[in-house]
RNA sequence: GCGCCCGUAGCUCAGUUGGAUAGAGUGCGUGGCUACGAACCACGAGGUCGGGAGUUCGAAUCUCUCCGGGCGCGCCA
């Protein structure tokens, strides 16, 4: 709508400079818009205003002149001139038969586009430490980032979902060792459990696996193991992993480790497809360092001169490409940095043939976007190929009180259990009604005890009740063709309202995929649903004549069309009844 | 100290590539089921858009400054 209403602009535009009243060369770009208030119109434009302040003019005046050039056009019932200048378009009923149709016709991929243009985009997420279960903050994470895949996917980008598995480094050295430890207690030893280790319940379960498949294979003395440890906590875990390693040799310290790893992504997996969230790709963290892909990153920046020893460590001169300073990629230990891998895989990423790389960060690592912007720079590859996106903290509140949260501790509310106690469908909904970048209070108790209060059931119930209709029309027998429908007799204020947001609909779309923000569409499902409520309660769609029964039923079943396609989205089901 | 994010109704939040009278949910008050689902609807009260200055036809939106909160600033991940 926006489209026709934009190219009949600049026709009248074009006639007026044939005439030698105006130049637009060189101005800037006009808006055409979905009008906030009803009183402004269907749509409106502020082209007048832009093009006066370039060429000198009155607004009001060179908004009369548009509209006089304005071609005839069927969707359009009048025009007027507003406030400073704008041209306010009142539609005509036209325009809305031939929306209801095209909602008809296209069906599940009425709001898609192309602005994307098959652009190829890797959109990585969640890619938590397989150390634990997932808690409520990788929640948001996942919430967002499946609902932006799917939206730039309605957009008509190419998108991938890649989930990268951190699985090498020091934390899964300390998630081994924690396995052990229990795994020593189930031996019979008693062990005074360090404070570093992983403490959760989880832990016992995978040492109760290892105990029963491998016996007293790695049962080695706690006394002498535990014997007199620093007391400073991270020295202390990693004598043990030393102590640890000795003790178990090579086979056993990898085979408690991968046993631990395999256990815990296979539990998020789970987890994250009962969520409605699937990725295309599972990216292993060390399979960049078993494959050497590692290494050979390392030789070529070594090479390209990105690299330099200083204090026995190796440096990347990020500072190079704007970074406030270098950074360490091999340790004086010999050990890579998790940064070294993440260059690695970075690397990997662009060799594939992304055009665009989209990563969905906590905000505690936005300090780490400098340093990456600058490694594809040393790639010789443009840094806004890579777009960074910070999802803040979801700080929980339980009674009041603000909720701590601790992998380590193993105090944190899961993933599962928040899933199991509002439904999938509720929890996302609620995560993804914020943009990203906002602060988010989650109140558990409201979540919980008052989960019909959650906006999410406020759109299904919409969608069901629209089911429920066309349920009643056959329990009666009552034959519909809504093709024989003519929308054009639909002129109530409630379903002009509806009208309106149904042919936002595409806009609101691709407004959400270029700005990367699925919140939108949330936002929209709300209004829609909004609209529908109202025009139920105002108007009676079976009992009435049969031209004005299949009009208001072209409506509604436009309305459950758009409903269903935006939940999708969202990765919110859309029941035919509740 | 430096960097990034945030500050909008009692509460939780939209609106920020400059647009018209700043919105929604929730809470509070009033009213609505003998028609298709009341998990709904209608109406009302509630605001110095953190403070101040600037840019211009026009600022919640852009610039500067101050205040308040979160996060980051490691040879951790």
């Amino acid at each position: 709508m926006l489209k026709e209403i934009r190219s009949l602009l600049s026709i009248a535009i074009s006639s007026l400079e044939e005439e030698g009243k105006l130049s637009s060369k060189n101005a800037p770009a006009f808006r055409v818009d979905h009008t906030r208030q009803k009183g402004h119109g269907d749509i409106a434009s502020n082209v007048a205003l832009v093009l006066a302040k370039h060429v000198g003019t009155s607004p009001r005046g060179l908004a009369e002149q548009v509209v006089q050039h304005l071609p005839p056009s069927p969707l359009i019932e009048r025009t007027e001139i507003a406030g400073p200048g704008f041209i306010n378009f009142f539609l005509a009923s036209e325009a809305w038969v031939r929306l209801v149709q095209e909602i008809r016709a296209t069906g599940d991929s009425y709001g898609s586009s192309n602005i994307g243009t098959g652009e190829r985009v890797l959109v990585e997420f969640v890619s938590s430490n397989p150390t634990g279960p997932l808690h409520v903050g990788h929640g948001r994470g996942a919430a967002y980032g499946d609902a932006l895949v799917r939206v730039l996917r309605a957009a008509g980008y190419d998108t991938e979902s890649e989930y990268y598995i951190n699985d090498a480094g020091r934390q899964m050295d300390i998630l081994a060792l924690s396995i052990w430890l229990r795994y020593l207690e189930l031996c019979g030893e008693t062990v005074h459990f360090p404070e570093g280790a992983y403490r959760g319940d989880y832990i016992f379960d995978i040492a109760a696996t290892l105990h029963r498949e491998d016996g007293a294979a790695h049962h080695h003395s706690a006394a002498e193991v535990m014997d007199s440890l620093p007391t400073e906590i991270d020295a202390g875990i990693d004598l043990l992993i030393d102590r640890m390693k000795e003790c178990v040799q090579k086979n056993g310290f990898s085979r408690i480790q991968d046993l631990g790893s395999t256990a815990l992504v296979a539990d998020i997996q789970e987890d994250l497809a009962h969520f409605g969230v699937e990725f295309d790709t599972w990216f292993s963290e060390k399979s960049l360092v078993v494959s050497g892909t590692l290494d050979r990153m390392v030789a070529k920046l070594r090479d390209s001169g990105h690299l330099y020893e200083k204090d026995d460590a190796w440096w990347f001169r990020s500072s190079d490409f704007g970074d406030e300073k270098d950074r360490v990629v091999v340790r004086a230990n010999g050990n890579h940095t998790y940064f070294a891998t993440d260059i690695a895989y970075h690397m990997d990423k662009l060799d594939r043939g992304f055009d665009q790389l989209i990563n969905i960060w906590g905000a505690d690592h936005h300090g780490y976007i400098g340093r990456m912007k600058a490694v594809i720079a040393a790639l010789n590859r443009d840094p806004d190929h890579l777009t960074v996106l910070v999802v803040q903290f979801a700080a929980l509140y339980r009674g009041g009180e603000r909720v701590a949260m601790s992998t380590r501790s193993g105090e944190f509310v899961t993933l599962r259990e928040l899933r199991q106690e509002v439904g999938a469908d509720a929890a996302r909904f609620f995560y993804v009604l914020r943009k990203p970048e906002q602060h988010m209070d989650f109140d558990l108790d409201l979540a919980k005890s008052q989960s019909n209060d959650n906006p999410v059931y406020y759109v299904q119930y919409a969608h069901a009740r629209i089911c429920s209709v066309f349920r009643q029309l056959a329990e009666r027998g009552i034959d519909i063709d809504l093709r024989k429908a003519d929308p054009g007799l639909l002129i109530e204020d409630q379903e002009l309202d509806l009208l309106r947001s149904l042919s936002r609909y595409p806009e609101v779309v691709a407004q959400a995929a270029r700005n990367y923000e699925p919140h939108q569409v949330a936002y929209f499902t709300r209004e829609l649903a909004n609209d529908f409520h109202a025009y139920y309660n105002a108007h009676p769609f079976i009992a009435t004549e049969e031209h004005w029964r299949l009009a208001r039923l072209s409506l509604v079943d436009a309305t459950r069309q758009v409903l269903a396609n935006a939940l999708r989205l969202l990765g919110v089901s859309a029941p035919q009844s509740m």
